[in-house]
RNA sequence: GCCCGAGUAGCUCAGUUGGUAGAGCAAGCGACUGAAAAUCGCUGUGUCGGUGGUUCGAAUCCGCCCUCGGGCA
């Protein structure tokens, strides 16, 4: 095992894949080998609200390792690419100050590239404006968007609810269409470390078993309860806790819509779903010299971490 | 045993007066610039339960058989 040195190489181990895949145990491993943090780059981990459902690392199973931007926000907020990607950049810089290694762990491919290239600097949208824009109908975000900033209409598909909302909020806040601000980027931080990626992206059969059997690791660890303790803080529903993957299934049984079975079922699909968004995602986005573990996580880790710190 | 209904894509179902079939969901593939566990795009060959017949041509009409519902005895 060559130790790597954090502080003067600035190194940053990278671990991504979809849900499910083992990226946490691969992130112990390392840890345990060399003083290390191990940072959370997982959109919805970041919640307080939502420990068993996002499936974050008990404190048990962190074992005395120190873990950060875990559970750090409050439901009632919604977390960014960009909020996340400077609190990531404050983290990693603290472990190399301190001469440990940071171990970024997580499956959500957007934080990890706004963290790495950087992202417009589009100033903060204001609230009523983004309130208004999130009331109105797709079609006629649209028609206004062609009205304001005909470039982004064009790029955007017509019922792309999202990103019709986010480049009409954009346009109406800054009074500048998206186009102008996606110009630049600023923040990366790729070209200031050293890099150690990998992505997991075991047999799609594995992952699914894993994800259905994990669902109901999840029930009986109490989600149902968890959901139940979310529901009385009565947020919008557009949070993103709200939607968070078995969330409205969930609060479906306990108000009696769905039974058990069904909300389970419903969870499984969504789940699944999800990691098949994020199987093309790390496939296809991310750079192709980045190393790929295509078998299932064994019991023997050491060659999986060998070559994350190796290259 | 008799009567009625149903048998079409992995699932739920459409299929007009006969011209060899199409939706939703699931699945697969893809996109992704401040909600991304979000949002969106593309992809439909299936012994039309089986078999025999009518017809130039049958998922569609007729006979027989099988399976599953429901009813009557």
């Amino acid at each position: 095992m060559n130790m790597i040195s954090p502080k003067q190489d600035k190194n940053v181990a990278l671990i991504v894949g979809p849900t499910a895949s083992g990226k946490s145990a691969l992130a112990l491993e390392i840890a345990k080998k060399q003083p290390s943090v191990i940072i959370n780059a997982d959109s919805a981990q970041v919640y307080r609200d939502l420990r068993i459902l996002s499936a974050r690392p008990s404190d048990e199973e962190m074992d005395g390792i120190e873990h950060q931007l875990f559970g750090y926000i409050d439901g009632n907020e919604a977390c960014s690419a960009a909020r996340w990607a400077n609190d990531a950049k404050t983290a990693i810089a603290a472990a190399h100050e301190r001469a440990i290694l940071p171990i970024l762990v997580g499956g959500t491919g957007m934080y990890v590239r706004v963290l790495l290239d950087g992202i417009a600097p589009i100033p903060e949208i204001d609230a009523d404006i983004r309130t208004a824009i999130r009331k109105m109908e797709t079609l006629e975000a649209y028609r206004e968007l062609e009205r304001l900033d005909p470039l982004s209409a064009e790029r955007l598909n017509p019922t792309d609810t999202t990103r019709i909302q986010r480049a009409l909020e954009v346009i109406r806040s800054t009074g500048m269409p998206l186009n102008h601000w996606h110009q630049q980027k600023t923040g990366g931080i790729g070209d200031q470390i050293k890099l150690h990626p990998l992505i997991l992206l075991p047999p799609r059969e594995w992952l699914y078993q894993r994800c259905d059997q994990r669902l109901h690791q999840m029930i009986d660890g109490g989600a149902r309860e968890e959901v139940e303790n979310l529901l009385l803080r009565n947020l919008p529903a557009e949070q993103p806790v709200m939607r968070a993957i078995g969330v409205p299934d969930i609060a479906g049984w306990l108000s009696g819509e769905l039974t058990r079975e069904m909300a389970v079922e419903r969870a499984q699909t969504a789940t699944r779903q999800y990691a098949k968004r994020q199987y093309t995602w790390f496939r296809n986005q991310c750079p192709p010299e980045w190393p790929r573990v295509e078998a299932p996580l064994s019991n023997d880790l050491g060659p999986i971490i060998e070559t994350i710190l190796r290259n």
